[in-house]
DNA sequence: CTGAAAGCGCTAACAT
DNA sequence: ATGTTAGCGCTTTCAG
């Protein structure tokens, strides 16, 4: 016998038999089945009328193909390590971009590519035609996958920049201006000596929260040491392990500013370790990347990220490249916000 | 001006371009990129330099309209709380299918149906033929969509079963039987009065793991009692509340069976706080629902379900049913296991 | 306002 | 082994 292939399954009707039933042309039925103004209001429901007598849905490879849009977008999570895929950072974006897309007809696709045979497989698909644009999340700074989308002219937005010269469009935090907010804040309240927990410094975001906070002292016209500086990787435990070094080598630190929550969680337990009272001792903010995690301290003040305005950002930057091919590229930074809480 | 809509931008070469250049047929260059047999080796790589020359991609919504599979299947996670997309076993089952199609040409495209419009929106799209098959994740009892996907002849896997005479092709954990073999432990050990706290009781899966429950009282000939069965919705919360109750109405249990791990961990949070030890004075048992969860006791006992297995099996059901058109459905329940940790 | 006709780029069946 | 041909179902001019 072999193996029989059938997709769309024989019974599906066409827009020629809707039209045969509803005894007008083809293109009358596209014109009623796309909105198009122009059809007489009675051709309009004969024609609605055959459509739901056959059950008739559209062919959407036709539809592409026939040179419309794909109706779709994607929003790609370029993360190997898929528990990424948990944090409320991206749950928070996914729900944002969802939110902005939910009254539009244009379908929102999610997809993982983490290995590179997934990557090919991804460009294949959004080259093929399959997406109208592109929106990606965590995407690392030798990741190549953005300018391979752009330079095909698909219509791309990066969550964050890779570097400071990022050519595609992106939306991103003010992340210098919040930290340098933080820090300001921190300096305004008397404190002398404030340390920093950074993040990876090969990311381009931890580099523009370091700035941040070296601007805000220098503008305080406090000398910047190096040994206030310690390095982490935005995870809870080295947070910890980082403010625990600081201590050990700069007593006299009186506040710390953690390029995330979570490392901020980290060193409050480290500076509580060491006998530091919170805020009364020492006082501490955390950028806000996980701004609904459980496992930070509820109390602590923190500079928040605008994730819902990030997510409807995107999509409207996307949506407007698909309709204008004009644009080059568009870079969008956004306000961030100090959310006092009692740490600092 | 207006608004110049262009897809698939004008100098993307097509398959017609690459046969000129090779000076070969457009049934050549198919069968090339399809790396179909019969294709002199020589022809082969003269095609190939020309694709590589070209930067030829092929079209996907042509290669869909002219009778081929979508080459993509989506997974689909029909919750309007979009919280529940951060919860680990979630990511896990995304992370196994996701595994499970690494290798495959086949793409994978998460969508997420939250509202009616998106409900709607989705359907279109997939009976629009530009899924191949879809997974369910979520599913609630009174949804439609699984049926209304598997009428129109759409392979359909769902993970878990809306009732006990699911029609729609599912794969599930044995929850009775997990249930079952927790409370036969419990009894086991020597424990004679098993409580239970259940999920919500419109839910298939509570209603499993309650029937095991009672199942295990019968055979071990424990008479049942109603002051033993506590209902909660699967949060840490409400196990919490319920087994405090238990504790109240019936102070002579000395073990507990919930239906979730997260419910587990609140029932020893409220053992705890009355005074009661465990596993010495009462032994809990949760059925493993969060696998990775961190706020679960990580000493907790639990009914594992195999949420590696879950997600490959889906996918070797869709691909299947992709290609055999003659099965009706399938019905799969894989193994559970009981991993001992300490609090049993 | 509506019908007819010309493709969109590809696959598959049929020739050769 | 490879070229040729006939559509896949739809949108979109172009005539009426």
């Amino acid at each position: 016998m072999g193996v029989v292939m059938v997709r769309q399954r024989p019974g599906t009707p066409t827009l020629e038999e809707v039209a045969a039933l509803a005894g007008v042309g083809r293109g009358t039925v596209s014109r009623v089945i796309n909105n198009a103004a122009g059809v007489k209001e009675s051709t309009r429901r004969s024609v609605q009328r055959a459509v739901a007598e056959l059950g008739y849905v559209p062919n959407l490879a036709a539809r592409s193909l026939a040179g419309r849009r794909a109706d779709a977008v994607a929003l790609v999570m370029t993360e190997p390590d898929w528990r990424m895929f948990g944090e409320p950072f991206f749950s928070e974006i996914v729900r944002s971009v969802g939110d902005a897309l939910t009254d539009t007809k244009v379908q929102l696709l999610l997809t993982l590519v983490r290995t590179d045979a997934e990557r090919r497989r991804f460009v294949e698909y959004a080259r093929g035609g399959r997406v109208d644009g592109v929106m990606l999340m965590s995407v690392h700074a030798e990741d190549a996958l953005p300018d391979m989308l752009a330079e095909v002219g698909l219509p791309t937005v990066l969550l964050g920049r890779r570097s400071g010269d990022e050519g595609v469009t992106y939306v991103d935090a003010d992340n210098a201006g919040g930290a340098r907010s933080a820090v300001t804040h921190l300096l305004d309240s008397g404190r002398r000596s404030v340390a920093t927990v950074t993040g990876p410094l090969d990311m381009y975001v931890a580099q523009c929260r370091l700035r941040g906070y070296r601007e805000a002292l220098r503008r305080a016209g406090v000398e910047d040491r190096s040994s206030w500086i310690a390095e982490g990787d935005f995870s809870e435990d080295s947070g910890r392990r980082a403010t625990a070094e600081l201590l050990a080598r700069a007593p006299e630190i009186d506040a710390v500013f953690a390029a995330s929550d979570t490392m901020a969680a980290g060193g409050l337990t480290a500076l509580r370790a060491a006998g530091r009272r919170v805020p009364e001792d020492v006082a501490v903010i955390g950028f806000d990347d996980f701004p609904l995690a459980q496992h930070t301290d509820p109390k602590l003040t923190t500079v928040r990220q605008p994730l819902e305005d990030i997510g409807r950002t995107m999509v409207r930057l996307l949506l407007e490249e698909t309709e204008d091919s004009a644009v080059a590229w568009r870079h969008v930074i956004l306000r961030t916000e100090l959310v006092l809480r009692g740490s600092a």
